[in-house]
DNA sequence: ATCCCGAGGG
DNA sequence: CCCTCTGGAT
């Protein structure tokens, strides 16, 4: 299932990605997409961010909402990478979640999408469907990342986030998920009622097309 | 009305 | 743990 699961904003390299990202918050990736190339071309660097007018920059991004924090952010932003890394985004998590804007899950989409990092996003989504599927009880994102890292192998977790947000965003929703076109609704124990039945969990992850 | 692949701050 | 930031799509 979603054999071709990936990231669908539009980058070409670490930095593109890294700025994609923090204006992905609370905003689809096709919106995000539609301002990035006039923004890309205007900011090419970090330096170019880190100088950039404040104004133009909240006037470039302004349909992805949010647009006065994340400019701050994308400021700071460019700042910090000139002043302590050479201008080149880091590859590594701890750098990463140093950056103004930058929270785990984007740093984990930047290593996962970017630097080919093995890394597990814990977005909305992911979350609520290791939830749903039984694979963890813990809401903390962090405690999912190492429970989850428990069941699969490094080299699946990349492709396992991108599996998880899609089936999310198309079938699993918050509210009312569509379990009726659900292909795991036959191994999911939160399909129908009862309580959460670790045989089914275990079996998701052993059957389910996600492994 | 309600939701969208978050992060920072109190 | 709560709140705030914000426009766009449906």
């Amino acid at each position: 299932m979603y054999p071709d699961a990936h990231c669908e904003l539009d980058f070409t390299s670490p930095l593109e990605l890294l700025v994609a990202t923090i204006l992905s918050a609370q905003c689809t990736d096709k919106r995000v997409n539609q301002v990035t190339p006039k923004l890309f071309a205007r900011y090419p660097s970090a330096a170019d961010y880190a100088s950039a007018d404040r104004e133009e920059l909240e006037g470039l991004i302004r349909s992805t909402g949010f647009y006065r924090s994340k400019a701050n952010s994308i400021l700071g932003l460019g700042r910090k990478l000139c002043d302590e890394y050479g201008g080149e985004v880091p590859g590594d998590l701890d750098a990463l979640v140093k950056l103004p804007g930058v929270g785990r899950k984007t740093a984990n989409v930047v290593l996962g999408n970017a630097f080919g990092v093995p890394g597990i996003t814990v977005d909305t989504h992911f979350g609520r469907l290791v939830r749903r599927f039984g694979w963890t009880l813990e809401s903390d994102p962090v405690k999912v990342e190492h429970a989850i890292g428990d069941l699969f192998p490094p080299k699946d977790w990349t492709l396992l986030s991108h599996r998880l947000i899609w089936h999310g965003r198309r079938i699993c929703h918050s509210r009312r998920p569509a379990c009726g076109a659900c292909e795991l609704a036959r191994w999911c124990p939160s399909f129908g009622e009862g309580p959460t039945d670790e045989a089914d969990a275990a079996a998701l992850v052993r059957n389910g097309p996600f492994s």
